[in-house]
DNA sequence: GGGCTGATTGTTGGG
DNA sequence: CCCAACAATCAGCCC
């Protein structure tokens, strides 16, 4: 399945009648980021208090998939460089260079962790249940270690090339 | 001395 | 359907 297309030029447009929505979404989208930094603050707190015991992390988006090997470049090409803040805005302004091509491997790597995700999560929930269940049975130590290290290096993605 | 913040975007899950 | 919060990293700064 190869959809996604409908990206920008998805405007549905037609007859010339500027749509506003752009606007509205952004002023959302400032006021989360305005409150964003405010629950950052608490953010911390709140977490660890919560603090799940198993739940699957999330999967590094493609970003983070690309942000990993470019800190590791950044940091040789600016050794001096120190913060996150520094790689980030960097990291961020180069994937946006990116394309789509150049991001396919990140974007499929970082698929590849979903699975592992939509996997682990599967396995947290049956958790919950088992928490739930606490019938005399329990007591297993590992029962899913980590046996999703099958395909590694089953690659089996038809180069699409770009049209 | 220890702990959190800061910045990037994407992705996922919940409401 | 849409929003909100979180995913890593690392050094610096605050209490």
């Amino acid at each position: 399945m190869k959809d996604t297309k409908a990206k920008k030029g998805a405007v549905t447009g037609k007859g010339g009648k500027p749509r506003n929505e752009e606007k509205d979404l952004k002023k959302k989208k400032l006021l989360a980021v305005k409150d964003e930094k405010f629950k950052r603050r608490q953010l911390k707190k709140e977490r660890k208090a919560k603090k799940d015991p198993n739940q699957p992390k999330r999967p590094p988006t493609a970003f983070f998939v690309f942000l990993e090997e470019f800190r590791k470049t950044y940091k040789e090409s600016h050794p001096n460089a120190k913060g996150v803040a520094v790689v980030g805005k960097a990291g961020g302004d180069k994937w946006k260079e990116l394309t789509d091509a150049e991001k396919a491997p990140y974007v499929r790597k970082a698929a590849q962790k979903k699975a592992d995700y939509d996997k682990a999560m599967a396995t947290y929930k049956q958790k919950q249940v088992d928490e739930g269940e606490e019938d005399g049975s329990l007591e297993e130590s590992e029962k899913s270690k980590s046996e999703i290290n099958d395909d590694e290096e089953s690659e089996e993605e038809d180069d699409d090339d770009d049209e």
